[in-house]
Order: C-alpha cells, then structure tokens, then sequence
DNA sequence: ATTAAATACACAAACGTTTGTGTGATATTT
DNA sequence: AAATATCACACAAACGTTTGTGTATTTAAT
C-alpha cells in the first residue's frame, strides 16, 4: 500500500505549482514544452492516477449512468443492459447498476441511492407494481434526466424507448391466421402494464382488420408466475370457445402453457400451437418452442435509451426542455425453424 | 431545475455556521436541541441531499463495488451478480458493473475505469483468455482489494470464491457410472481456465476410485461457441472408443451438444446420455435435457465473494494482509425428473 | 529604444462535506 | 465567590482537482 500519488506531490517534488502539472496533464499550451515532458515522466514514473472523485466532484459529473431494472436473470434485460453498457463505454459513461426485482420500495430505494451518487442520468425500466411516479418526479427535479425503456409508466411528459408492441401482436395474430387458425387465445400479463394494454390493442386490431368479433374470453391475464400461467392456460384450453393457437406474453411464459398444454395430454403444434414474444435464444433449445417469437430487439432497445440519454447529456442543463423523446422500436416476428433437430 | 441545496445554504439561511448544520443532520451530540430541529425541519422543507460526491472524495471512500464478468446473458452470472448486489445493498454499497465479453483489451480497460472511479472494491470472474494479471496487481497496489469468483486465475496470493469442481466432476462421473455407462466422454472447456482443468482432474480422480485406465481420447476441449461444441462432440461420437455419456462443460454447451448428436440420429438419453453443469432454469424446459445437472450455486457464489471483501474493507488499510480468503462452495448433483410432461 | 504582445508559470478560489480545535456563555462544584 | 466543567456553537483546514487571473520574463513590433 503505496503512497497514493496526486498532482501535489508531482508538483512538489518538481518545484512547480499543482495548477501547472494539472495543465501539464492535459496538455494546456500555456505550458513550456520542458515542464510538460518533465511532469508527464514523472507522473508517468510515479504511477500517477488522477482521483475520478476528487474531478467528479469538482466538475460536478460523475460520468455514471444508473440504471435500473427489474431482474437481470430475464434475458431481455441483460441483454437490454449490454446496449447501455456498450454505447456508455464508447462514451467514457459507467454503469450503476440495480435490479428492483419488482419490488416497488427496493425500486424506490434505489433512485434515491442513485440520486445521492449523483448518476449523471438514470435509465429505467419499472417494476411490474410501480404506479406511483413520484420517486422519478423527485430525481427529475433534481436535474438528473430519467430514460424509461421497454417497461414504460403510462405519461406523457417522460422520455422512453418503446417497442410497438400493438404492430407486434398484430403481426402474430395474423400469421397464426393465414395459418388458418380460426379461434386464437392469447395469455397476457399484469393488466397494469402498458405493454399488456397494447397487446390487447394489437389483437383488437388484427380483429378489425378481418372483420372479426372479440371474444373476450380468449385473453386471459397472469402475473407471469409459473404457478399463474399454468392456471391461465388451462384456463384457456377448457374455454368453450376453445383456442387453437395461443399468443404467450413471452418466451418464458410460453415455456410454461406449452408444458402445461402438454400435460393436458394435448399435442404441441398439432392440438395447439404457440407464438410469444422476445425471441430469446431458448427458443432454439425448447422442448416445446414457439412456431414464432416477436424479436423485440432488447439490446437495440437499451443502446437506444442509452442514445436518448447522451442526447439528455449533451443539452444545456438550463434550456427548457419541454420536449421529450420518444423511441419506437418495430419489433419483428421471427419463424422459428423448427425442423426438429 | 431548482437550485441544489447545500449545508452552506442552509447554514446560511438559519445564520449558522456550515460545520453545525453538517452536526446537526447527523445529531451529533454538541449541538442544541433547538438547532438540531431548526436544521431539520429546514433541511426537510429544502428538500436537501447530501451531495454524495463530496463526501466520497471527502472520505476516501465511494461505497461502490465494482464488478466485472465475462456476460450478463449468461444466467450464472447474472444469478452471481444478484448474489453480490444483494449483501451489498444491505451493507449501503452499490454496484459499478461492467462486463468483459471475454475480450482481455475490455477487461484491462474496465479495470481500469473502476480505478479510477475509486471503488471501495472490485470483484471480478476473469475473461476466457486473460492470462496477464499485471492489471490486478495494479489495482491491488492501489489499496483497492480484489475479490474472484468462479473464473479465478491460477494464482496463490489472491481472494477468492470458487466451487469445487472436482469434486462436481466425480460426482458427475460416479453418477453416470452407477447408471452402467463404462464409456464416459467429456466435452472440456478452454484448458487455461482453472474451470476446466479441475473437470480433468475430478474426472481422473473417478478413475482412480473406481480402478479405471484413463482414455485421453474421452476428454476433447472447445471454446465455448456453437460451433466448436458441435465439432467436439462429433469428434468423441466418432472416437474409437464411442462414449456412452457425455459429462458437458456446463448447461449451455450441453444444449449444443445434444443437438449436435440427435443430428447425428442419435437417440438421446438412449444412445447418448448427458450430464452438464450449472443447473439453469433452461434445464426443465429443454428439448434434450441432461440426466442430472451439476449446480455450482452461483447466487450464493457471488453472495460469498461479496461477504470476503465486506471483511477486506472492515480490515484497516494499514494491516499486513498477507493472509488471503479462499472460500470454497461445494457443488451438488441435482438429478432432474424428465418424466416428459 | 520603447512599447506591445506572447510565453510560462504561480497564486488562489472553488466544488460540499467532515472534523479537530478554539471560545464564549451557562451550569456545576467546592 | 472562585474555580471548573459542560454546553453550544464558530472557525478553519482538509480532501484533489480545475480554472480564472495576475505577473514576471522573454520576444516581437514599431
């Protein structure tokens, strides 16, 4: 454990002031060429390491991005935090991270840790249960710029990334039909989430599109707990209009109808057939995959938040920001390839 | 964007002096009752927040903790990072992530980022292909400990968290065994990685146990990706000495191998038995799931690295630590049930 | 030769907080 | 009543850096 070096010893044992190694460091030109090659050696030499806290401080920019989101081991969302992560690096941005694990107060916890660090922004994605807002008002206030992505709160006056999830439900609607599917039931996710409105929307839509009448009874909601999609698939499947194809909230969600369809002695694909939504790379592997998933492009959803951002970053702190940015992403419905392999 | 409130600004509107009200939000004991209220009903109204960044630069000390690793996409990690955030946001720490992508180059730079950032700690399972640790050393001379877990290189003088993969592997081995395989191949990973030279060993040791000769044909490495692990297991199906069952690197490489074998028309967990590592979710919805998955508890992987540098930093700076923790996490055979449901 | 401009540096303040020390005013002890 | 202890606060320094301003010395321009 060394002496930690800083520009006052470089300037001590040169005999010169800290103010010039420090412009000497940066290659200011009000500095001799001899003094700037005489500190750069010897900081060089030393080990010098300039204290990020002491600049963070000063500067009042701590070159830190918060992010935080609901749970990490949903591939979606590491997936949308190597986005951030990449486009921040490139940037000379950091990432804090920290998963709420929908847990509203843990939610709340953490903007206000992230407030305290002083993040330069906050990128978010709330958890299922947050429907209180006034944790992201107060961190707003405070001058740190918030960018919602893929799990977006229901407001206007915010910036997000978002992928278009009615186009998407629509698309599968529609090519379940044209596979000539005639009664399709859909599991959807917390009513409170945007993301289940539009895909209600989007199968409304497709509806209207083809002059067909809602049943309500083919969607059914989860909170996307195994448990809960079990019950909302047998739900479905006893339905008296009973589906022939399934639309899943998602590839995890899929997962689980398609095992309890298959525990109902129903045979994948032939009695009952599935599309979701994420397109994670699972599908690939699935006892019982898809016969497609809409890709929602989660790492191009966070390196668009993270794009938002450096947007946010770059305006004047002063400028009346009255506008907000918004980020559609198209999502895109991918056919799986399922020749049995 | 209001003005941010500072203890000046307090101590300025109450005509007091900055270093009381500091005292006084933190209730220390030589300041009056009145005060004391004054300050926080004052402090209160404000809406005042310690600027965090002047006290880490203040204190020496960021409660931060970094963490580096490979890939978030992978569930051991990510499942390792929430082990990790947890006890640190019990004990007031947040944590600066980073990751790898098993490029040295990225690593050696985000290692340095953390230094610079000052983190009160870095905890960090190494990239495939480093094999330079002069970027450590570095850090530690800092003053800044450094914790490994799971990707530990093969080092005496460090801190870490490992699982003990011998002794998973003769467990994988024995449990085969027991079934009547007497041909049992094993798909390595990259032999650098203490990981992977610790399977060659449980794997001998079962040898050893039970009287066996030990084939080296049975042993074939890959690096990981897709298509090296098809190659590999082409390579022992072919082999002269056709295994039986196949000990995988771990869940991921195990997919790709049975999917490389069923397209060899093979019949897995008839022709073909697998037993992998890791024990992911992804497991109980595989389309060719292993026999039995090892499961190296990365959660409690990453919860145990974060308790050994919780009792780094309660150490003084100033001792000799020539000691060094290494906490070893035994790994457990977990038989799945594949009744096909 | 005189003045103006450029060079190369030093000085000092500031960022917001904590903390050691100093100091009057009460309160307590003898 | 004098001496001492306690209280409640103010003052100042420090953490390491950046940056605006001041100032000798040298160089260039007239």
């Amino acid at each position: 454990m060394e002496k930690v070096i800083t520009i006052k010893e470089i300037a001590k044992r040169l005999n010169i002031s800290p103010s010039s190694v420090s412009r000497a460091l940066s290659n200011h030109k009000s500095i001799g060429l001899k003094t700037k090659t005489d500190v750069q050696r010897l900081a060089k030499e030393l080990n010098y390491e300039p204290n990020q806290t002491a600049i963070f401080f000063q500067q009042r920019k701590t070159f830190t991005i918060g992010v935080i989101l609901p749970s990490l081991s949903e591939e979606f969302f590491s997936s949308a935090i190597s986005g951030i992560e990449d486009l921040a690096n490139e940037n000379k941005y950091t990432v804090l991270m920290g998963q709420s694990h929908d847990d509203v107060e843990r939610e709340k916890q953490l903007v206000d840790t992230m407030k305290n660090h002083r993040v330069d922004g906050l990128i978010i994605s709330i958890s299922k249960n947050t429907e209180d807002y006034s944790h992201f008002e107060a961190i707003k206030k405070f001058g740190i710029p918030v960018v919602f992505f893929d799990r977006v709160p229901d407001l206007k006056d915010i910036h997000y990334v978002w992928c278009n999830i009615i186009s998407g439900t629509t698309q599968a609607y529609n090519f379940l039909k044209e596979l000539g599917h005639q009664s399709i039931g859909m599991i959807n996710g917390p009513t409170n989430l945007l993301a289940s409105k539009e895909r209600v929307e989007g199968y409304k839509n497709a509806l209207i599109q083809s002059n067909l009448n809602f049943d309500p009874s083919l969607i059914v909601s989860c909170n996307l707990s195994t448990k809960d999609v079990f019950k909302a698939t047998e739900e479905l499947l006893n339905n008296t209009n009973k589906p022939t194809a399934i639309i899943a909230f998602n590839d995890y969600v899929l997962l689980d109808a398609a095992k309890a369809a298959a525990k109902m002695k129903l045979k994948i694909n032939k009695d009952i057939s599935f599309v979701s939504f994420a397109h994670l790379p699972i599908c690939h592997y699935a006892a019982h995959p898809p016969l497609a998933s809409v890709d929602q492009f989660s790492y191009k959803q966070g390196k668009s938040a993270m794009e938002i951002m450096l947007q946010l970053l770059a305006k004047d702190r002063n400028e009346n920001n009255e506008s907000y940015i918004k980020i559609i992403i198209e999502p895109k419905l991918i056919v799986l390839d399922n020749t049995i392999d």
